[in-house]
DNA sequence: CGAATTTGACCGGCGC
DNA sequence: GCGCCGGTCAAATTCG
C-alpha cells in the first residue's frame, strides 16, 4: 500500500512515444483536451466492417452474437521487429481500446479477433464533432485497430481505429489490442474512495505494462493476502483491481458483493476494471515483466485451449491474469488483467526484463502511462450494459517529464489519479 | 527443500 | 430444480 501513496508516479518509465497521442487522436479530433466519447458520438451505431463478412460461422460470429453487436476480423500482419513486450518478440501492432463497465471481457478473450487490427477507416454513424467527420475518423498511418466501446446506456459500439504509423519507435511493443473497461457509477459504496473516479480512459498498450500503484481496497482485504510473499520478484505486469476471491461455503462469505457478468462469472458486484491485451507470441504464458503465479487452468467453451489463471505473487497484489489463446490463431496470447498493481517492480526485476526481455514498460515511456484505475468494483459488465468510451485522449496531450525522466501526459494522471498523485518537479 | 505448477473437485451464477 | 459453465481451491506433483 505504501507503494501507491503519492510517488507511484516517478515510478513510471519515460513516455517518450507520441504514438499513443496519435491513436488517441484519431479517436478524437477535438483539440480541446478531454473530450467524452460519449457525447462526442452519442448513440452511435457502427457500421460492421466488410471484411468480417468473410468469416462468418467464427467465433468472432458467436462473439458477436453474443454481444451484440458484429466484430470485425482480425488483421494480424504488422509485427514490429523489435518489439519485446513479453519475453517473444512477436509483437503486433496494437490499437487502443477503452471499454466502460460493464462490458463483459470473457467474449474478447474468446475473440481477440474483434480487437485486432482492421480496416483503414473509422466509420462513426451518426457521430458529429466541431473537427471530426461525422461518421468517420480518420487515421494519420495505416495501422488500424478495433475498438468496442461499452456505455451502459449505449449501443454496443465496435469502433475501427487507424493507427499512427508506427509513431512511436521501433521498440515498442505492440500488442494487438487492449481493452479497458472502467466504470464509475456503480462504485461500492466501500471501495468507491479507494480508486479514483474516472470514466473510461484511452490508454495505450504500454499502459497495461504499467507497475502502478493504485490503492484497490486492499486495506479489507489484507487478511485474504496470502499468495504472495516475494517482494522483490515482482514480474507484474498489469493491474486491475479484483475483489477477495471467492470463497468457498466454509471460507468467508463475501458473496454480497458478488453479481455475475455477461457469461455468469462471478464479478464483483460493482464491477471490477479489466484489461484485455492480445499479443502474438509462441509461449503460452509471455513474460510480460511480472512475476504470476498459476492458480487453475481450464478448458472453456468456444477455445480448445485451455485458459490459464494466474495471481500476482507480489505481497498483498491481488491482481489476477487469464491467459490463453486464441481459437483463430493460437500465436495470438490473450491475457486478461484483472485488479491493479499496488506495487512497482522491483529493481532486480526492471533490470532483468530492461536488458534481457526489453520489457517496454522499462524501456518506453508508455508502459509507464498510469495503468488502468481499475476500481474492484468497477468493469464488470452485465449483459445488458451497453458500451462506452467516456474519455478519449486527444492529440497533443500534454506530456509530463517527471524527475525521474517520467513522462505521463497530464490529462490521463489527473482523470486518474487526481485524487491522490503528487505534481511532478516543475509542475505547477 | 521451497517454490511453482498441475489437476480434479468444488462453488456459485445463469439459463432452460 | 437441474445442468452447464467459468472461476477457484488445494492436494499432489514437478521443478529449480
Amino acid at each position: 500500500m505504501s507503494d501507491c501513496d503519492g510517488n507511484f508516479m516517478d515510478d513510471f518509465s519515460p513516455l517518450t512515444s507520441p504514438r499513443i497521442r496519435d491513436a488517441l487522436a484519431m479517436l478524437d479530433q477535438n483539440d480541446n483536451g478531454l473530450n467524452s466519447i460519449s457525447e462526442t458520438f452519442p448513440q452511435t451505431n457502427i457500421s460492421p466492417d466488410p471484411q468480417s463478412e468473410q468469416r462468418s460461422g467464427g467465433l468472432r460470429d458467436r462473439m458477436a452474437a453474443k454481444l451484440g453487436f458484429d466484430i470485425p476480423p482480425l488483421e494480424i500482419g504488422r509485427v514490429s521487429p523489435s518489439a519485446n513486450l513479453f519475453s517473444n518478440p512477436i509483437l503486433v501492432s496494437s490499437p487502443i481500446l477503452v471499454i466502460s463497465p460493464g462490458f463483459s471481457l470473457s467474449p474478447f478473450l474468446q475473440s481477440p479477433n474483434m480487437l485486432s487490427n482492421s480496416s483503414s477507416q473509422v466509420n462513426y454513424p451518426s457521430v458529429s464533432t466541431p473537427d471530426a467527420p461525422p461518421e468517420t475518423v480518420e487515421s494519420s498511418g495505416d495501422a488500424h485497430a478495433t475498438m468496442i466501446i461499452s456505455n451502459n446506456n449505449l449501443p454496443h459500439q465496435p469502433i475501427e481505429v487507424d493507427l499512427p504509423p508506427q509513431g512511436g519507435s521501433d521498440d515498442i511493443p505492440t500488442e494487438n489490442s487492449v481493452y479497458i473497461t472502467s466504470h464509475e457509477s456503480n462504485a461500492d459504496p466501500i471501495d468507491a474512495p479507494l480508486v479514483p473516479s474516472f470514466d473510461s480512459e484511452v490508454v495505450s498498450e504500454a499502459d497495461v505494462m504499467n507497475p502502478i500503484s493504485l490503492e484497490s481496497g486492499s486495506k479489507d482485504n489484507d487478511k485474504d493476502r496470502e499468495y504472495n510473499q516475494e517482494e522483490d520478484k515482482v514480474e507484474d505486469h498489469n493491474v486491475v483491481v479484483e475483489p477477495p476471491s471467492r470463497k468457498r461455503k466454509s471460507q468467508v462469505n463475501t458473496e454480497e458483493n458478488m453479481v455475475s457478468n455477461i457469461i455468469g462469472v462471478t464479478r464483483p458486484k460493482n464491477k471490477t476494471q479489466s484489461v484485455i491485451t492480445q499479443v502474438e507470441s509462441v509461449e503460452d504464458h509471455p513474460d510480460d515483466g511480472f512475476r504470476w503465479r498459476k492458480y487453475g487452468q481450464k478448458v472453456v467453451t468456444g477455445n480448445a485451449n485451455p485458459r490459464s489463471y494466474y495471481r500476482c505473487t507480489y505481497t498483498g497484489c491481488e491482481v489476477k491474469k487469464l491467459v490463453e489463446k486464441s481459437v483463430d490463431n493460437v500465436k495470438l496470447v490473450v491475457a486478461t488483467y484483472d485488479g491493479i498493481h499496488e506495487h512497482v517492480p522491483p529493481p532486480e526485476r526492471i533490470s532483468k526484463s530492461s536488458t534481457k526481455n526489453q520489457s517496454t514498460w522499462v524501456r518506453d515511456g508508455l508502459s509507464m502511462l498510469p495503468s488502468l484505475p481499475v476500481n474492484r468494483n468497477h468493469g464488470v459488465m452485465n449483459r445488458n450494459d451497453e458500451p462506452k468510451i467516456d474519455l478519449v485522449i486527444p492529440d497533443g496531450a500534454e506530456g509530463i517529464q517527471g524527475d525521474k525522466g517520467v513522462t505521463v501526459f497530464k490529462e490521463i494522471r489527473e482523470r486518474l489519479f487526481r485524487n491522490w498523485y503528487q505534481p511532478l518537479d516543475g509542475e505547477t
